[in-house]
DNA sequence: CGCGCGATTGAAGCGACTCAACGGCAGTGG
DNA sequence: CCACTGCCGTTGAGTCGCTTCAATCGCGCG
């Protein structure tokens, strides 16, 4: 029952309440090996690991994790859900850096300064892990494996990091929404699910702060990948129709573009049809 | 003799070779605790630090540290110089990510996937202190203070990234340069160093890629830039003029400088002065 | 001295930003 | 119940800044 009332956007209002009272947002039970589960450790110190409590909390759609600039307190492995990660500048735009999903690391970037440079929220109702800071040296010295996931989970969140560079590299609206659209279809195959239907956390405005272009543009590049029969496109819903072509339109950095667009914008007929 | 005679650039030819003789390629003798005061960590096992060898590497300007895709043996801790970490695109493209210098780590990202997401080149002749990947996790374990200061650092480099989203959240591009002349200011006053005096080690080409616009545009920056008499350029050395005006150009992250702009164009003779 | 490369500057085209309007949907309150 | 209010998403039109192509200059090096 993870992500089963998905709520993408802000909702959430009505009948929540008596859930929040069912499941609670009081911590629930749990134990670090929990945590080497989810993130796919191995069975060493399964026993240690099992007699350390953790606590973990519910996050509702639109509700912060943290917010940026304040004290923080712990680190955070998303159990379910997705996360929205973004800075505010001083003149209130909203950079989003990234969307974080199910066993990956949050707020990790805290920890050499003791204060979060980011906020996170929840675009659909989430769970997470929540490990005390001060718990973190001492318990990864006396449980391995859980060092080692933390390693692995940071690592990870670092070589992420590249998939915004990635995005923003390419100079066409079409390619950068391209690529992020690959960039999910790749995360949602490493979850074993299908990486052509897509389901949208997020909203065009949070997309286009992401690819770093207006959010007008946004709904234009849909609209122009899914004339070119790239994609499907219902809202939220994305289908991905022709995987190899909308990796070879990823491919161009440079606005060399013309070829692939007159290949497909070869066909009006089509498109119109 | 790794990767000693790269050639990623251009430069590095004639008498460096004899260099390549007198200071070695051969890894001079470090010991941890060297890592550790480095690092800035404090004295705590610094008699067990002093007692694992640690191997330091010189790099000399435009070399390559590892390559992209490359099999990932070591990570390792700047002690001296710049790197430019850079993915290379399929139509041969390089996206700048970052530029790393002095107590910062590199190759973290390469913990999860064994393989390194990212190229590394050495901007100036460097130095760095090699730590073999298989020595992470034991080290870590039996030297809590090693451990404390992997943390800090990784968290330091996670950090960071949001310095290339900060960047690329500006329109403009004389406010993209603008933030970027301003994190490389923040940087020497955390060395010690004069904030206002800065040494570029990079090329055009390089901050073009890394602030995601063309390198004339770059070019056309800094003399509009200079021109606002926020700035002095000559060529790579950098001097901040105006450190109020050129914060205050940095603020604004979509398309209203005009008024800043007016206020600064408003004393043309004073410009051509 | 020629070659390659970095850096600057100019000119022209185009694509993204901006402003604006519209339809749709959900939650709200009379 | 239904207008009312936001917000999301889409589409249109115009402006402007960046990209692109091009030429030039300076510099290090063979």
């Amino acid at each position: 029952m993870n992500s089963s009332i998905a709520m993408p956007g802000h909702q959430t209002q009505g009948n929540v309440m008596y859930l929040t009272a069912l499941v609670g947002t009081e911590a629930t039970r749990s134990t670090v090996s929990d945590v080497l589960r989810l993130m796919g450790a191995g069975d060493a110190d399964v026993q240690y690991a099992a007699s350390v409590p953790v606590s973990m909390r519910r996050v509702r759609a639109g509700e912060t994790l943290f917010h940026e600039g304040a004290h923080a307190e712990s680190i955070y492995f998303v159990r379910s859900g997705t996360f929205k990660i973004f800075r505010t500048a001083a003149d209130g735009y909203e950079q989003v850096l990234g969307f974080v999903g199910r066993t990956e690391v949050l707020g990790f970037d805290a920890v050499s300064t003791n204060d979060h440079p980011t906020e996170a929220v929840a675009l659909e109702d989430c769970s997470v892990y929540v490990l005390p800071m001060r718990d973190l040296f001492g318990l990864a010295e006396r449980c391995s494996a859980f060092g080692r996931v933390v390693h692995l989970a940071v690592s990870d969140a670092l070589a992420r990091q590249c998939e915004l560079a990635d995005v923003i590299a390419a100079v066409a609206a079409e390619v950068r929404l391209a690529r992020f659209l690959l960039h999910l279809s790749h995360r949602m195959a490493a979850c074993g699910q299908s990486p052509r239907r897509l389901l949208l956390r997020m909203t065009r405005r949070d997309i286009a702060s992401y690819l770093g272009v207006a959010h007008e543009t946004v709904s234009r590049s849909f609209t122009t990948l899914a004339g070119w029969r790239l994609i499907d496109v219902d809202n939220r819903e994305v289908t991905i129709v022709d995987m190899k072509g909308l990796h070879a339109l990823s491919l161009g950095t440079r606005r060399q573009i013309d070829e692939a667009s007159r290949r497909c914008m070869a066909h009006p007929a089509v498109v119109l049809a």
